[in-house]
RNA sequence: GGAGGGUUAGCCUAAUUGGUAAGGCAGCGGUCUUGAAAACCGCCGGGUUUGCGCCCAUGGGGGUUCGAGUCCCUCACCCUCCGCCA
């Protein structure tokens, strides 16, 4: 959510800055339901005044014996008229509240200007790409020669774009949560958080993907909750109406959590293999950091990121999002794309956002300042630090021999079980 | 699922039969002091206003009333017990 007063006060560079995401919207309802609203209000208010006026002159000609009943009247007068006027106010609040929560995110002025994923900068690259002396392949199709994703039978039992992991399919899916989280906790200084898979409409709308992305999310039937479309949402609504110290931050936590998500309207998208799921497993990175610091931590939690893949020997490049291309809540977004030789792409295996107080301020998460003084929204982070099932994906094509069976980076030998090669069988 | 108790500001705690939120701690500024502590004074929820001030705010929503922290309804969450359960 943006500041209302910036989007009073401001409200051309607003709406400038705002197409750059080639989102045309024009701020002039707000601005006409936001002067009406404050008209009525400062009606509302001035009546109120004289209702409390003459209450208390009633209360004190009460106590001497006096009549109060014309006082009476004009006070009950009063009240169905406030009660006329407060009705409109609060109509007009919650229409302005509408606009203001399905408004985006200001993009940061060292986003480069874009209109789709055309208009993204590659910042870097990591890695050396292999050469292979046979044709590489996808891997769903190693997946199938080592029996380790079965996809008939996920959808047999829940359908289109579900996995069931067998054996050391299920065991290298474990194996880097595992390695994942033990990276970040250990050498980046995470604290490890397993939070609730389910969350209510409040954490949804405090980190964005309410009221406006309501069609992408699994809604439990006959209450109002949602399971996790990723572990943003626990994470970062952790903190949601508190007020922080100012020496607690940054705070920095890492999740691992399944996620849930429709993909409505990607129908005919990487419709075989793990690439995209109804479900997939992610480790998530969240921080909250003071105003001034936070696109120094934004670039902190893309290295942190890009350490997995480092570990893992996968090759990647860095990509700065342009405004056409920013999430809804993002000021500024790096995907981190891993190198698939099946595929011959680089694919997106982690977005790592600076939300500046967009979230924080929807989900009224504050510090204060340390000589005292007002509270003030913190800045949120986040990035995958991987998606799971796409790591696996990367692992298969990226090390995968001639006859189909995958050599594991070392990293992660003792948490396969001393497993070094996955083969037939 | 059932019964009872609770939710007041960053934290802790008050508020006759309904009369318009009192204190304390922490924090900040100041006086005093060689410095510090103590003591004392001021500030210390939000909105609006140049300012005085005004309005709102006792978990959320609604109702009764001239007037609600207080009475009623409803929802959420927390605690205790019963039932069920990994």
């Amino acid at each position: 959510m943006l500041d209302v007063r910036l989007l009073r006060e401001n409200i051309e560079e607003v709406e400038g800055r705002l197409a750059t995401r080639g989102s045309v919207l024009s701020l002039d309802k707000f601005k006409s339901l936001d002067e009406s609203r404050r008209t009525l209000l400062r009606g509302v208010e001035g009546l109120r005044e004289r209702r409390n006026y003459i209450s208390s002159e009633i209360a004190i000609k009460k106590k001497k014996g006096e009549d109060v009943s014309t006082l009476i009247a004009e006070s009950k007068a009063l009240g169905s008229r406030i009660k006329e006027l407060g009705e409109s106010v609060s109509e007009k609040e919650e229409l302005l509240n509408g606009i203001v929560l399905t408004i985006p995110n200001l993009p940061h002025a060292s986003v480069p200007k874009g209109a789709g994923s055309g208009g993204n900068i590659e910042v870097r690259q990591w890695g050396d790409i292999r050469e292979f002396d046979f044709p590489p392949r996808e891997h769903y199709e190693i997946s199938d020669m080592l029996g380790i994703v079965d996809f008939g039978r996920a959808a047999k039992l829940s359908g289109a774009r579900f996995a069931l992991y067998r054996g050391a399919g299920a065991l290298l899916e474990r194996a880097l949560i595992n390695l994942m989280l033990d990276i970040h906790t250990r050498e980046h200084d995470y604290l490890e958080i397993l939070p609730p898979f389910i969350v209510n409409r409040k954490a949804m709308t405090g980190t964005g993907q309410l009221p406006k992305f309501e069609d992408d999310l699994f809604k439990i039937e006959g209450w109002d909750h949602y399971l996790v479309p990723t572990a943003e949402v626990p994470l970062t609504n952790i903190h949601s109406n508190e007020i922080l110290k100012e020496e607690a931050l940054p705070i920095l936590y890492t999740a691992y959590t399944p996620c849930f998500r429709k993909e409505a309207g990607s129908y005919g998208k990487d419709v075989k293999g793990l690439i995209r799921q109804h479900q997939f497993n992610k480790v998530e990175l969240v921080k909250f950091a003071k105003p001034e610091d936070s696109y120094n931590e934004h670039e902190k939690l893309t290295a942190d990121a890009e350490k997995v893949l480092q570990v893992l020997g996968l090759p990647y490049r860095v990509v700065s999002l342009c405004t056409g291309d920013l999430g809804f809540a993002a000021a500024k977004t790096y995907d981190l794309e891993v190198w698939l030789p099946g595929q011959g792409a680089y694919r997106e295996i982690s977005s790592c956002s600076n939300f500046e107080d967009f979230q924080a301020r929807r989900a009224g998460i504050r510090y204060r300042p340390k000589g005292g003084g007002k509270p003030s929204f913190v800045h949120t982070l986040n990035g995958s630090g991987l998606a799971v099932g796409r790591t696996v994906v990367a692992i298969l094509e990226n090390f995968q021999e001639d006859d189909g069976s995958v050599s594991l980076p070392e990293c992660l030998w003792s948490y396969m079980g001393g497993l070094k090669r996955i083969d037939k069988g």
